[in-house]
DNA sequence: CCGCTCTCGGTGACTAAGTCACATACCCCG
DNA sequence: CGGGGTATGTGACTTAGTCACCGAGAGCGG
């Protein structure tokens, strides 16, 4: 599913926004937007990206699995912002063994290597934009080594719980999607939860994760 | 310490090797040739980096440290190699959390920003340079997430004795250095070394650690 | 509405890893 | 040769992850 676009998209990043015309030009004319169904795979191993992509709709988790069948998501890329690890791969022409997956309906902008090769050349705004999006994933990845390396799980969880839910009372998660965010197995998780519940901090149904006591977690999240 | 370049140290660099003279004139000219005592501080929180740094004789380390005091490393940055996080900064205009410290005396050209964007911007060979190196250190990145999230301690402890011995016997460190590579306490290294003793695989003395079946230690390693 | 199946969550028993506190051993330098 | 600083050893304990299995809900076809 792709179309030729107007180029009327660019007005959704800022980054771009303030291009000349010269650049956009051939930005909006050479890029297709493309729609992908939620639970597509958008690149992994043995599926390298062959575009620039940048997200119009829609959120892609980027995670890395383990031989053992256990998961960890890296990063996520939502609305307005640009998938670091594709970048790098179209720079660096190296692959990843990560994996990227649309985690709702996307809508997205696909700019061919071609473009993206001499967009990067010629206009200092458009290197600065890709460069500053790379180094903010960057930072984040340390961040995750981090977390993973030092961090206590039921502080991360506690994290996680916070942000799945942002200002809902409920986050409609199953034990092993949270266990898959931190990269621990669903036991752990469980019984993370069942402490955080005799505590009264939160209530378990099927599903999901009621947080009845949010400042308790907040309080948790930031030790 | 630092002297004026006459550009010979460019033939150390293959990537830069086949630049343009044009190329290659601005970037001998304008860059620096510094020496790094051994410990040196070359970036790290209150302290970004200035210039595109290539290396020419050393080694320098990067790492993240814990509050708690755990330290891990991130990587290596050895000679013909650039720093990625030095370039991300560069980039991106971000700091990060991580530092960098010269593990031998180093010898490094350093490319001042100015110089550094007007080559991005001239000369696509050495934007293929650049964002190659970068694109390896983050396929880094994500393998040491998973072998921090996901990897067995003793595992992960043959592959660094093994890769800090090289070809020697002995590899010259101590139970806390070890820890440090590894993200973890000192004395899970001294119990995990005690087991590679007792299976005969290894051998200790202050300071050093002795290899006495290589073969034993590459089979855990790659399991 | 019943029963089947599939996913989700609970649990016990165990192993692996990390923490804390402190005891030794070693080495160098004066 | 003695003492201080660094390196390593160890026990007891907590936290995290693994394995094997159970039972409860939810959805669906008959």
């Amino acid at each position: 599913m792709s179309t030729k676009t107007s180029g009327d998209w660019i007005a959704q990043f800022p980054g771009l926004m303030q291009l000349d015309e010269q650049v956009k030009a051939p930005l909006a004319e050479s890029s297709r937007i493309v729609s992908l169904p939620v639970g597509t795979r958008i690149f992994g191993p043995g599926q390298a990206p062959s575009n620039y992509m940048l997200l119009l709709e829609g959120s892609v988790r980027v995670q890395q699995s383990s031989d053992t069948g256990r998961e960890i998501v890296l990063y996520r890329v939502s609305a307005g912002e640009t998938c670091a690890l594709t970048t790098a791969c179209l720079m660096g022409y190296e692959e990843y063994q990560a994996e990227a997956i649309a985690e709702t309906n996307v809508s997205a902008v696909a700019v061919p290597r071609e473009t993206f090769d001499s967009l990067i050349a010629k206009s200092p705004d458009f290197r600065r934009f890709v460069f500053a999006a790379f180094s903010e994933r960057i930072t984040n990845l340390l961040k995750v080594i981090e977390e993973v390396a030092f961090a206590r799980i039921d502080i991360r969880l506690a994290q996680n719980l916070l942000r799945l839910a942002g200002d809902n009372r409920k986050a409609a998660v199953t034990h092993q999607q949270l266990a898959s965010e931190l990269g621990t197995a669903r036991e752990v998780i469980s019984r993370q939860l069942q402490e955080f519940q005799r505590r009264g901090w939160t209530a378990s149904s099927r599903g999901a994760i009621e947080i009845m006591e949010r400042e308790a977690l907040e309080q948790l999240a930031k030790a």
